[in-house]
DNA sequence: TCATTAATTGTAGATAATTTACAATTGCAA
DNA sequence: TTGCAATTGTAAATTATCTACAATTAATGA
């Protein structure tokens, strides 16, 4: 079953999540990564963004700061940024689960 | 019982809204309402931004999107934007109150 | 039809935020 | 102390947004 666009009642709203995409101002705001920080990850290709073309500003979506938010974490605890990386796909993959099985009950 | 930081499993992540603050062309993005637009229904009080000092660049948080949204829906049923924006009100105090229930609950 | 108001749109010139690229710095482990 | 990982600094160019003033379009009532 389909995310209904038209429902107005919206308990939540997965819709609005798939529509998000925001720059690199507001992921370091909402993350509390330094943008500095943000580029060099995306250099390193530990994570990557939704941008268009080189030149454009960075944009990111919610897979994109989860990822990151996640690779700060293990890095608290003591991980190299590479292995933070790797750990963090199978975390991923998980929270992906858990997402979809959130939207196939629309809450 | 307050929303837990340290949770990993992250049903779902409301701490992620509350943290949720967008510039001006990412809400035009998102809701597909023109900038320009945005900056008029702010400009008539329709609308607020958390915009910290005039002259830097406006700031949105989910409920304000939010707004806009509905806004918008109530206008393409034929409302005025003042009544819309009126009848709007309300609406945002229902979902206000879903969105209140649902953290509650933890999910 | 004409005037009036609501709603939107256009844009110039100034400012804010981001880009890339090159370089320096810091911390840690061998 | 050498080497690598990770981060940080910054200049100059570019992109995005800002305000302010004005024009345009659409709906409504006289």
């Amino acid at each position: 079953m389909k995310n209904n666009k038209e429902s107005k009642d919206l308990s939540f709203d997965f819709d609005f999540l798939d529509k998000l995409v925001v720059g690199i101002g507001e992921v370091s705001q909402i993350t509390g990564i330094p943008t500095r920080q943000i580029r060099y990850w995306e250099e390193k290709r530990i994570i990557d963004s939704l941008t268009e073309e080189e030149g454009k500003n960075r944009r990111y979506n919610y897979e994109n700061i989860k990822k990151m938010l996640l690779i700060k974490e293990l890095m608290d605890e003591g991980y190299t940024l590479d292995s933070a990386a790797e750990k963090v796909k199978k975390r991923m993959e998980m929270i992906e689960n858990t997402l979809n099985k959130l939207q196939g009950k629309q809450l």
